[in-house]
DNA sequence: CTGTTAGCGCGTTCAC
DNA sequence: GTGAACGCGCTAACAG
C-alpha cells in the first residue's frame, strides 16, 4: 500500500498560518455564517493558496456521518440501469452527496459482501436495484439506521422504502396485447438470473393460461441477456415450435436479436410474426419495424430512488414510502393492430 | 444529516469481551498469522457473532491509506464503457480493492470537481476515462501522489501511466478499408463532444484526403451519440449528399440507425450502400447483415488499467507506463468484399 | 462570533 | 505472540 502525502496540508496548517484556531477554519467550510466576513475571506484565500482539501475520513470519523450512499446494481451490464443510473445522477448533482456504484453480478454473495463494506463505510444510504437474494440481504439491511431504498417489484415486500414497477402485471399487459393483436402461439424470452425477470415470467404465464394457451415449453431462458441471445432463443423456439408466432421479450435486446433473426429467415413481422420488447431503449424507436415494448420511467425511478434517500438522509422524511412508478405499452410496428373485438 | 448508529459495536468491544486489546482484534483481521490460531479462533467466531464491522474511515485515518480507487468516466451512458467496466470489475475481484465510478458528463468541471474529491479522499488510485480537460484536470493530478492511469488516445500525453488505443491510425485503417471495397463517398458520423471521437474523425480525414476525396461536408456530429441520432444523421447526410455510397460511424449504436434507416429507406447494404461501425459492441454480430467494425479491446482495457492501479498502489511497478492494446478491423456483411487490386 | 477540551475508531511504534 | 501509549485530522459540545 502506498501513502498518502505526508505533508499534506491540514486544517491545522491553515488555522496556524491564520493565526485562528482550527474549529474556525473548519467553521469557514461548514458553516461560514458564523464567522466574520472580514476573518472568512482571509481563511478562504489561504485555504486556496495552500491547497488545503478536507480529508474526507477524518470528517467521516468525527462527525459521524457521510455524504456519500451507495448504489448496488445487479448488473451494470444492462443498459437498463444506465437510465436509472442518471436518474440519480441527476438528483445527485448539485448535492454534496456522492454515489458509489458496486456491481453484484447477480451474485448474493457479492451484494452481501457490498452491503456489508457500505454498512462499515457508515454510508448515507443504499438503493438495491439488484433482488436476487432478498431474504439474505434483508438481514444484513435491517441492522442498518441509514435509509434503504429497493428498487423491486411493486409486490415484493422491502426492508426500507422502495420505487417499483408492478413487472407482473407489466408483462400480463404486453401478453394480453399480443393476444389481442391475434397471435396465439406466444413464446416468453428472459434471463434465468433475474428476479425481475422471473415475475414478468408470472404475468406473462398468468394470462396465457387464462386463455388456455399455457405450456411450459413456451417459455425460454438463458444467463446472458443480449442480442445474441435473442438469436439463440429464437432459432431454438422454432425448432420446437414451428408454429410459433410471437414473441414476448424480457428486455429490448433480446427482442433485437429476435427481429434480426427472424428477419433472417424471412419471417413477416409483424404480419407473421409478432414481437414485444421490455424497457423502451433509445434503439425500440427506430427498429424496422419499430419495436412494440413496455416503457417503464427508468430515470425517474433512478431519481426517485435517490431522492428518497437523500431527503431522508436529511432526516426530512419516512423511511417506508412505497412508490410504484407505473409503466406504459408502447404499441409499435413489430406487432400487428389488435383486433377490434375478440 | 443522519447520525451512524451510536452503539455500533467497535474493535474495542470485541477485545473486551474477548479478554484481549483492542490490537490483538486488529490483527486478527489484518494479520492473522501473527496471532495464536485458538485466540485467532475465538476472536473470529466473537466477532461473526456480535456482528463487528470495521469502521473504514477509522481505518483510512489511522493508516493513511484507502483501498478504494476512483474511476472516471464522461459518459457512463456509453455502452462501450460497460465492457470496460466489466474489466474493471474483473481484476478487483477477490481483491480488497474496491472501485468507486464517477460520471462528469463530458463536463471539465464535473471532472475536475471529482478529482479532487478523490484526492480529499486520498483515494488509492484514480482511472481517468474522460479527457475532456486534458489540460486542466493534469493541473491536479500531477499532485496527486497515488498512481493515476488515464485511457486515451496513444498519441495524447498524459500525466501518469496509461492504457490506450490509436484511435487515429483505427478510424485510418477502417476507412482505407471502405475505399478498398470500393465505396467512394463515404461519410464520418461522430460526436462532437467526445476526443475519442475527434480523434477517429482525424484519421478519417488523412485517408480520405490522400485518396483525394475529402470533402468537410461529409463530416457529421450529432452531441447524443445514439441509434435515433443514426437515423438522423444518414437522413441529412442523404440530403446533401444523394450520392453517397457509405459511412464510417464512431460508434456500433449509430451504425445500428444508419442501418435501420438504409433498410427503411431501400437502401441495399452492402450494395449499394457501405456501413463500418466501432467496437464491435454485442449486437454488431448479428444485424442482419452483421456490421463491419472496428474491434477494440475494451474488457481488456479496464483489465489492464485496474491492473496498473492496483500493482503500482502496492508499490509493485512503475507509475507511467504506456499500453497501446491495438484494434482490429472486423469485415462483416455491412460492406462488400475488399477488391483485389485498386 | 471565536476558542477550548475532548474524543471519533483504528493502526503504528515500540515495548514486553 | 501480545500489549500500552499515542496520534491520524477533524468536529461536537460547551464556554466565553
Amino acid at each position: 500500500m502506498r501513502r498518502g502525502r505526508s505533508d499534506r496540508t491540514t486544517l491545522f496548517d491553515v488555522a496556524k498560518k491564520a493565526g485562528v484556531s482550527p474549529i474556525t477554519v473548519s467553521r469557514v467550510l461548514r458553516e461560514p455564517g458564523k464567522v466574520s466576513p472580514e476573518l472568512r475571506g482571509r481563511i478562504l484565500e489561504l485555504i486556496e493558496v495552500m491547497g488545503y482539501v478536507p480529508d474526507q475520513a477524518a470528517r467521516a470519523l468525527a462527525s459521524k456521518h457521510n455524504s456519500t450512499f451507495g448504489v448496488l446494481i445487479s448488473a451494470m451490464t444492462n443498459p437498463a440501469f444506465i437510465s436509472f443510473m442518471r436518474g440519480i445522477e441527476e438528483r445527485v448533482r448539485d448535492t454534496d452527496f456522492r454515489v458509489q456504484y458496486a456491481n453484484t453480478h447477480y451474485c448474493v454473495e457479492e451484494e452481501k459482501r457490498q452491503v456489508r463494506l457500505l454498512l462499515s463505510q457508515n454510508t448515507a444510504g443504499i438503493i438495491l436495484a439488484g433482488m436476487e437474494g432478498l431474504e439474505q440481504v434483508a438481514e444484513l439491511l435491517k441492522q442498518a439506521t441509514c435509509p434503504v431504498v429497493q428498487v423491486v417489484d411493486v409486490n415484493l415486500e422491502s426492508v426500507g422504502a422502495s420505487v417499483s414497477i408492478d413487472h407482473t402485471e407489466a408483462a400480463a399487459t404486453a401478453t394480453e396485447y399480443l393476444l389481442k393483436c391475434g397471435y396465439r402461439r406466444i413464446a416468453f424470452f428472459g434471463g434465468t438470473s433475474d428476479e425481475r425477470g422471473r415475475r414478468r415470467s408470472l404475468g406473462y404465464s398468468r394470462v396465457m393460461k387464462k386463455a388456455g394457451l399455457f405450456q411450459e415449453s413456451l417459455i425460454y431462458s438463458e444467463n446472458n441477456i443480449s442480442a445474441p441471445a435473442g438469436v439463440h432463443l429464437l432459432h431454438a423456439a422454432l425448432q420446437e415450435h414451428p408454429d410459433l408466432d410471437a414473441v414476448l421479450c424480457q428486455i429490448d435486446e433480446l427482442a433485437l436479436g429476435v427481429l434480426f433473426e427472424a428477419q433472417r429467415i424471412g419471417k413477416r413481422v409483424p404480419e407473421d410474426f409478432g414481437i414485444c420488447g421490455y424497457n423502451d431503449l433509445q434503439f425500440a424507436a427506430i427498429t424496422q419495424p419499430p419495436l412494440t415494448t413496455i416503457r417503464v420511467p427508468l430515470f425517474e425511478m433512478g431519481y426517485r430512488a435517490a431522492d428518497l434517500v437523500i431527503r431522508d438522509a436529511c432526516g426530512q422524511t419516512k423511511t417506508r414510502s412505497v412508490v410504484n412508478m407505473g409503466f406504459e405499452l408502447i404499441a409499435r410496428g413489430t406487432t400487428r393492430p389488435p383486433r377490434a373485438v375478440e
